[in-house]
DNA sequence: ACTATGTTTGACACGGTGTCAAGTTCGCTA
DNA sequence: TAGCGAACTTGACACCGTGTCAAACATAGT
């Protein structure tokens, strides 16, 4: 009697390896510099092996493909961050440490990145989902601001949430653009900056202090 | 004998009188919140009161029209913040000031600038367009800075271009993502943030110095 | 051998773009 | 006032990429 499931391992394994060489095939036209918007359905399928047709068995679309291939590496990206917002030991050190994480994982998945930020500019399923992923990172920020503000480490003046959200976004756009720009990720100068930015936006003081209301 | 010019004052106004048309109608269909990649010829020429054939007598393409669109905005945006990179009276003040004019011009052309933030994704010429105007924000920044820096107002060991180049690329991000996220780009807290970033970023010191490198 | 499944090929309709030719309107000028 | 010429319209076209479909084929499992 014929169940519902037909398929063999073999056949299951089968169709993910065909996943797998989507993926793969997507990430390395990627990575030879075609933006993500120039990519054509037929591009990719050739290069996995298939035909154009076949590529609707496994995706919906051109987007189902690329959130697949990214949230994998959203949870990566965020684990990595994990250390500062979590630890409670030396703050500047721990959050030098979170930042050359992220932009490591922004350097080794650039290209991948820099899809989803620009798809994410014309695909609003794609831009929820990256607001979503850097609302995590805002969110884990805020947090570990208002939680130093409570030990005294950071100054009470200094408004949390919108800190956070601009910090966060900052590092995005800067490694994007970074990035695009033909810069290392990895250059150190350029991390120096961003470093040297969040550290004295958290715990740095103006030494002429003029007006409360900042 | 005809002349190589037959145009009368009458056509020029026509013609500028219906270019006019055309931008007004983009502007509007933007403001009411159609994402620029959805905007279809085809509408703008509606709704300018022209037919669509006759839009590419006044424009090659959407693009020539985004582009021309804006660069009155980009001398606008400019000239604004002026203010604090030429200026050399109280720092802070003047920071804020010149924070607060681009973060107000944003507001006021909130859905034009979201267009050419979101084409410059997938688009090579706005993008270069929109970095060259970004670049220039981000090099009266840096030459603010190292001025400062001679003075020492600002502390030496801050590196110039990549601290300029992080904050006015986190100044664009923010001012997007706060008017997509729905937020009023007036928004004093939001404003207090970003002012407070830039500030405690340039003039700001950490107590507890750990690392020359920083 | 038979069957279900996965895959290919080739075809199709759709929607938006940019271009073109032919025709219309209207103001200027001779 | 006849007619020229520019601006503009209508309608048609080829092009391109998308997503879907039907029919044929391959192949492994039973």
């Amino acid at each position: 009697m014929p169940a519902l499931e037909h398929r063999t391992d073999d056949q299951r394994t089968k169709r993910s390896q065909h996943e797998a060489a989507i993926f793969a095939a997507c990430e390395a036209l990627l990575q030879e510099g075609i933006p993500y918007s120039d990519l054509r359905i037929e591009q990719i399928a050739t290069r996995a092996g298939i035909s154009r047709t076949a590529f609707y068995f496994y995706f919906r679309d051109k987007r189902e493909l690329l959130l697949r291939l990214t949230d994998e590496l959203a949870d990566l990206l965020y684990k990595e961050a994990e250390g500062w917002w979590a630890g409670d030991g030396d703050s500047v050190a721990e959050l030098e440490h979170a930042l050359r994480s992220v932009v490591s994982l922004y350097a080794d998945h650039g290209s991948l990145l820099r899809a989803v930020v620009e798809a994410s500019a014309y695909d609003a399923q794609v831009a929820q989902f990256w607001r979503e992923l850097a609302g995590r990172f805002a969110e884990a920020t805020r947090s570990r601001i208002e939680k130093e503000q409570e030990l005294a480490t950071v100054a009470p003046e200094i408004p949390a949430a919108e800190t956070a959200f601009s910090l966060c976004w900052m590092t995005e756009r800067s490694c994007y653009q970074h990035l695009v720009g033909g810069g290392d990720p990895r250059d150190e100068a350029f991390l120096a900056g961003l470093i040297g930015i969040w550290r004295r936006a958290i715990y740095g003081r103006v030494d002429q202090e003029r007006r409360e209301t900042l």
